[in-house]
DNA sequence: ACGATACTACGAATCAATTCGTAGTGTCAA
DNA sequence: TTGACACTACGAATTGATTCGTAGTATCGT
């Protein structure tokens, strides 16, 4: 059993990605209505069909084509998407070191008290883990 | 006084950024040397001279030419490079969430337990700072 | 002085991501 | 039925990053 090498979407796609994790199973419509609020003008319509399209065929987008429009969905996990590309990041960035990539992380943007305690939270789960389970 | 908007190096840029980085001020050959024996055959020395030539028009190196073998410095600190980068990661892959970073930063690779304490300290320190001088 | 060697400069090819125009076709209201 | 409109498909231009060959020039050992 193999283990596919998880993707690292494209910006593009992922901006695509983000509204389908979002939202849910949509029509291309759909997706450029939001993308195009979101920064008005810059994108046209066959800009995003093309890179749905695209994605489809690299298998990050499943595709029903029942109705007219069709209805795309993700087929990868956000959170594993997720953490490809911070994985990723994590080597390239900073040589693997999580305290300094949670360093700078805080120091890219102002967080929240609840927020930090969130994370003190996360920190002493995984300890627990490691303890027990630990592969 | 506004602030140049912090540069998002490539990912081969950031390769050479991490030699300098790492090494101090270096020539071409230095550069050269330490990346092929990273990863063999795989990048010719003018490749890595015309990079480091584009990297010092961009501003992100700079050079000295009083010797025949020019010798290249980075002009972006190590930690606002990094700062920037997770910044716009932050934003785009995670929706600001600085806590589900950390969290797939964690399951991305395995931390120990030094690492997950000097994180911790991290926190309280954080936390300290934004009570006191706050913003 | 001469050839081998080490550098820089530069143009150009390649590759991937992104963008968009146009064509073809189906759908629907009047 | 017919015209306006909404979709998909597709080719192609554009842009940015990356890669490398070639040329020109300085340096060094003999």
């Amino acid at each position: 059993m193999s283990t596919a090498p998880s993707p690292r979407p494209t910006n593009s796609e992922l901006e695509i990605l983000r509204v389908l994790w979002d939202r849910g199973p949509a029509t291309v419509r759909d997706v450029h209505e939001v993308i195009s609020a979101a920064r008005p003008g810059l994108t046209g319509y066959t800009t995003i069909l093309k890179l749905m399209q695209i994605m489809t065929e690299k298998g990050l987008l499943e595709r029903d084509e029942a109705e007219r429009a069709h209805v795309y969905k993700p087929r990868v996990a956000r959170e594993k998407t997720q953490r490809a590309i911070v994985g990723h990041m994590l080597d390239r960035v900073f040589s693997g070191s999580a305290a300094d990539l949670m360093m700078q992380a805080l120091a890219a943007k102002p967080t929240s008290p609840a927020e930090i305690n969130e994370m003190r939270e996360m920190l002493a789960r995984y300890e627990k883990e490691q303890k027990q389970g630990g592969k």
